[in-house]
Order: structure tokens, then C-alpha cells, then sequence
DNA sequence: TTGTTGACGCTCA
DNA sequence: CTGAGCGCCAACA
């Protein structure tokens, strides 16, 4: 299905140092309720290639509430912190300054 | 075929 | 402010 494809198509567009949300991905396929779903093809997006950040993929407040499905070794908090993005507690600093807007952006 | 689940988001009390 | 509940819908048992 082209929904998982697009979805890790806008993740890998995402510039680095910044963060967008569910919700924010599924409005700019068209579907502002699919939010759940990119959960879950985010899920997969390990196993897909190239690569998928999709640690830049947080919930609408900024937290990383996926921070659990992440292998050890790419730590969410890590990874964003790695590219500029403050974490703290679980929870993107400054979430506001660091989001990316597929809608506005593209 | 049916029921449960989930990396969400929103509303209401 | 916190918690509970609901809608959505694909994947999976």
C-alpha cells in the first residue's frame, strides 16, 4: 500500500535537527485520522529501506512516546540529541521551535 | 469472521 | 491539571 511508502517517503524528508509529529504526517497524506497507522508503519520502517528517521517522528506534544519500540542502540533521545535536538525527559525541548510541517514546508 | 491491539488525537468531566 | 473514553482503521491471532 502507498500509505506506509508515503509516509516514510515525508520521514526521510525531514531535515535534520527537526521533528514533526503523527499527526502532522497523516494530514499531509490526506488523512488526519491515519495517525495511528504511521504508528504502526513506523513500526515497520526498520525493516524497510533506505533508512527511515524516524526518530524525528514524535507525538503532537513533542514527546517521544515510541521511544520504546527503538532498538538500544538508536535511542531516540540520543539520536535527536545527536542532531541538535534537545530531549528531556522523554520529551522534545522547545518542540515548538523544532517542528517541521510537511504542510507548510513542501 | 470476529475480536483485540496500538509509536495518536481530541473531547469532556 | 489529570484521567477516562471514543473514533479511526490496518494487522494479526
Amino acid at each position: 500500500m502507498n500509505f506506509n511508502k508515503d509516509i516514510f517517503e515525508v520521514v526521510r524528508l525531514i531535515p535534520k535537527g527537526r521533528v514533526t509529529s503523527y499527526g502532522a504526517i497523516a494530514k499531509y497524506l490526506g488523512d488526519a485520522r491515519a495517525s495511528r497507522r504511521i504508528g504502526w508503519a513506523l513500526n515497520k520502517s526498520f525493516a524497510s529501506t533506505p533508512y527511515v528517521p524516524a526518530h524525528r517522528v514524535v507525538n503532537r506534544l513533542g514527546m517521544l512516546s515510541g521511544a520504546l519500540h527503538f532498538p538500544p542502540e538508536r535511542s531516540m533521545a540520543e539520536e535527536l540529541r545527536e542532531e541538535g535536538v534537545q530531549v528531556k525527559e522523554g520529551q522534545v525541548v522547545e518542540f515548538e521551535k523544532c517542528f517541521w510541517d510537511p504542510m507548510t514546508e513542501l
